[in-house]
DNA sequence: GCGGTAGCGGCCACTTTCTGACCTCAATAG
DNA sequence: CTATTGAGGTCAGAAAGTGGCCGCTACCGC
């Protein structure tokens, strides 16, 4: 602990703790005369993280925001709710953005230690599940996800069962190339051992993966990029539903509540056009109904089924008579 | 860039970007021979950070999962992810590591370049609000919660406009302690200091926060934590609503699909009650409605009435008629 | 089992950096 | 104005970092 760059670390990690550091006390926590502490400022300096100081009475050091991304420094609970956090986003992330979560997520999880792990197992057991656990959307597992991220970062040999789109099962060995986010769906593109072919792999028909432990070189991917794969790969099987409504809501409204997963298109002050494409219908129903505006069913024709059962199935819900069960019974389970 | 401890940091952050490094690459990446290079090795692992080493053809160097978290180095993308999955996550996030997110989140975003953080802003803009976007249900900015946690972690004053339950708003000044996440909601405890005591803060209610650039030195909360003093707040103020319905679908799979939020208990094989407290009965609405099987609602009143709404709505929606607005409209927002 | 590869670590000589002490100066708040 | 606190120069001794060399060991493929 001695030693000149653990302390530059460590001083790092103070000044990410909390903003304002008399420069007294610092010196002090290292162990240094606060000549050698001011050295230590500048040394940090000259690595690009801003640090600005305050002079007179009350003065002190303070980390600012810089060109760079200082090294994060994280404590155990902090670590924690970083991987629950990029979990949960993962599941529901944008396209843009859900590589670098993956990523990220990697790399924490990489580097924690295995009780932090467990933490983040116990936890996330208690989490929303993706996407409201709608009807009939099989939640993702997320320790499967970032057990598929580390094993791309590190390009280790993965084997796993799949379950094709015609319900059989298969045993495949592949190596792991990238993952990526689409529609809401998360696929693994990788090249398949036994099929001796690029392949991508929905997560969601994914199970038991387990690595092999043999790395191997990764190769070069025939498409312009691994989403480009996927694309190509599903756009020849498609599947889910195209829903487009009209709304009795103006599109900038529509837009906030529910812009995220729909394209939005003003028809005029009062209506607009919603189009979005779904897995399962439930979801596009609640999507509208949170509107709190009447609406249109364009397309299909199935949506408007659902919506009237739905409707019925709402309509008909009475207050509750005399109870039916008695209130006593046995088995309760909270959370 | 020629400096040790410089080098130590980039050879963590290579070392988190990918797990097997071959010593060679190592050493010419960092400009150094390779006895050097071992000597960084070692120094790591003096700091507590365990690097393995694979001998032999094909060996290499990999970051293992220690006692203690290195500093993450994340790159920009990286970054932003990791502020978008953790405002996401405080919106909802467990009691129990609520607080460390908030934490996390200010460390993160205290350190972020500018650029980055307007990138956070613009993705975050297009994220599902908190629990669906539920219709009622005040979304909780989450700039703020980022504002108020640094405001707490670097100690400096507060101005604020807030409403009071009656409506009354008032102009505060405070120094802000604590945030609590109770109940699916964010309370700021701090010291007002125009009312001279410790006062909780609901965080929907709370707006155009401002710093006031000065800092104070933290006073003693008269109470066991921070949570505890918002729960004898609002124990005495009980807000929300108390949903029961019986399920006309057995216990596990309720349980199974909106056990988290609900407490579950079985009526007979083919029936259960619920419970469940919420503060937007739409939630509630979406709740059942997604178990696809009826039920009654045992109370309260206004949830029956909320769901026949819904009916109606849900019933009265149509085919669309012939185009309203021509589909070639110029505003389209995607995503 | 044998040879090649690649990490391990001791040793040495040389260079560079680090450190604390002491100093003066500069900004800031009361 | 004055006390406080950071900035930064200089100096000398101490400590480290560095590269090159060495023999050693673990591992893999043949």
């Amino acid at each position: 602990m001695a030693n000149t760059s653990s302390r530059t670390l460590r001083l790092l990690s103070l000044l990410q703790a909390r903003r304002y550091w008399p420069g007294a006390e610092l010196a002090q926590r290292l162990q240094v005369s606060a000549r050698t502490l001011r050295r230590d400022i500048d040394r940090l300096r000259e690595l690009g993280y801003p640090v600005e100081a305050q002079r007179g009475v009350d003065g002190g050091y303070q980390l600012a925001a810089g060109a760079a991304l200082p090294p994060l420094v994280v404590d155990d609970e902090e670590a924690v709710a970083l991987a629950i956090g990029l979990r949960a986003a993962a599941q529901d992330a944008g396209e843009g953005i859900a590589e670098a979560t993956v990523r990220a997520l990697a790399k924490v999880v990489q580097v924690m230690p295995g009780r932090l792990r467990r933490r983040v197992e116990a936890l996330s057991a208690m989490t929303v599940p993706a996407g409201w656990g709608g009807a009939g959307g099989g939640g993702l597992d997320p320790a499967l996800l970032t057990q598929l991220a580390v094993a791309c970062r590190d390009s280790e040999r993965l084997r796993f069962s799949y379950t094709a789109a015609d319900g059989r099962h298969t045993e495949r060995q592949v190596e792991p190339h990238r993952l990526v986010a689409l529609r809401r769906r998360w696929y693994l593109v990788g090249y398949d051992l036994t099929r001796h072919d690029w392949r991508s792999f929905r997560l969601d028909r994914l199970s038991s993966a387990r690595g092999t432990g043999t790395r191997f070189r990764p190769r070069e991917l025939p498409a312009a990029d691994a989403a480009a794969f996927v694309r190509a790969g599903i756009d020849q099987a498609r599947v889910g539903h195209e829903v487009e409504a009209i709304v009795d809501a103006p599109g900038a409204t529509v837009r906030q509540r529910i812009g995220r997963w729909s394209t939005v298109e003003d028809a005029d002050d009062q209506r607009c056009r919603v189009r979005m494409s779904v897995d399962d219908l439930d979801w596009a129903v609640m999507a509208l109904v949170t509107l709190d505006a009447d609406f249109q069913v364009v397309s299909p024709a199935e949506l408007l089924d659902r919506i009237h059962d739905w409707g019925h199935r709402l309509g008909r819900v009475r207050p509750a008579g005399p109870a039916p069960g008695a209130s006593n019974g046995p088995v309760s389970t909270k959370f």
